[in-house]
DNA sequence: AATAGCTACAACCGCATGCAT
DNA sequence: AATGCATGCGGTTGTAGCTAT
């Protein structure tokens, strides 16, 4: 609660002598009295009838606001925040209807929490909180498949094939970029349930079964190494969501560009050392800070949902959830032989 | 201990909307 | 249809309290 200033201070000499600011104790209690016993309404009228130096305006915000006897005060809640999360994806920032699915709550509580707590959160995450997709620009991107080629000893200008290694493959980095482009395009993103039906998907998945299921980036530990010897090094990218925007050449040669290689030639690259330098990398590495918030790591693993354990974590599996629904939907990866 | 910087949130402001006349 | 008033809404500001140095 902000205190109260001096009585006397902060009167709008331009308004009659109304006074303005944070609102005395004394204040309150005229406000109460009346509206408990007039009701609210009329605001215009009530501030004289009650004997306050106020507009009517502030003493309608004062009463909806903070001295309503509904009000729901004290800590948002996971669920609460989960709502507020998903109401804003679709509704943007209407918060009067936002504060109709929680209540207690109001309009501007929701706003100032959402400036101040979610908002912030969400771009500590990298997820922009106007679109609520990740927010990867082509330079995090390059630093990822960069970071990718160092970690595995690859020649920075090598092309084509490695043998016995997994290599980037032009079909990767094309649909990298275009995954990046049309986060915001994606009409299923902007389902509000999407993020549970997602996870009810992990829930159901046989995590043995890595032929024809989607990948997923969850929260997790560990790259296991089955992974790593059944599905990626013989494993073929295509584009199976014809929702993706075909990119040019341009932006192709713009992420290797920025790798270094001087007339875009393919650096070798190591599609499980892209999904692990999310989760492993220290913050300090070359890896893309921005996606990796303190409390959460995400690794390349397949179906598999996770456990939290605390609040911080629960709240960060909504860019986990996130990063699953580009990655699962973008990529869709076949079990075959022979990648490129 | 002092203080500069930061955070959280109550309150304000201007505009929009709905309704009565 | 035009006007004015009451109320609602969303963006922004001001400041108390907290934290780091």
């Amino acid at each position: 609660m902000v205190a109260a200033k001096s009585p006397n201070s902060n009167y709008d000499q331009k308004n009659n002598g109304l006074k303005k600011g944070p609102w005395t104790p004394e204040e309150d209690q005229k406000l109460i009295d009346y509206i408990q016993k007039h009701g609210y309404g009329k605001w215009r009228t009530l501030p004289k009838n009650a004997g306050l130096k106020r507009c009517g305006k502030s003493c309608r915000l004062r009463w909806t606001n903070y001295l309503r006897p509904d009000i729901k005060r004290g800590k948002f809640s996971f669920e609460e925040e989960e709502t507020i999360i998903q109401l804003h994806s679709i509704l943007g920032n209407k918060w009067s209807t936002i504060a109709a699915s929680l209540p207690g709550r109001t309009d501007n509580e929701i706003k100032n929490y959402w400036n101040t707590h979610i908002k912030k959160r969400l771009m500590k995450m990298g997820i922009d909180p106007v679109t609520h997709t990740p927010c990867l620009d082509i330079q995090q991107l390059s630093s990822i498949i960069l970071n990718s080629s160092q970690l595995n000893n690859y020649p920075p200008n090598s092309i084509g094939i490695m043998p016995n290694t997994n290599i980037l493959n032009p079909t990767l980095l094309s649909l990298l970029t275009a995954l990046l482009s049309s986060q915001s395009q994606n009409p299923d993103f902007q389902n509000p349930n999407f993020h549970h039906n997602h996870l009810d998907d992990s829930n159901n998945n046989n995590n043995n079964n890595y032929s024809t299921q989607n990948f997923q980036l969850l929260p997790s530990q560990e790259v296991p190494n089955n992974i790593q010897e059944n599905q990626i090094q013989n494993t073929h990218f295509s584009f199976q969501n014809s929702s993706l925007p075909n990119i040019g050449d341009d932006q192709c040669m713009s992420v290797m560009e920025n790798l270094g290689n001087e007339g875009g030639s393919m650096p070798n690259f190591d599609l499980r050392s892209l999904f692990s330098s999310y989760s492993t990398t220290p913050s300090s590495s070359a890896s893309p800070s921005t996606l990796n918030s303190s409390a959460s790591s995400t690794t390349f693993v397949n179906g598999t949902n996770t456990t939290t354990t605390s609040t911080e974590d629960e709240r960060d599996t909504y860019c986990s959830n996130v990063m699953m629904y580009n990655i699962s939907n973008g990529l869709n990866v076949i079990n075959e032989s022979g990648f490129l």
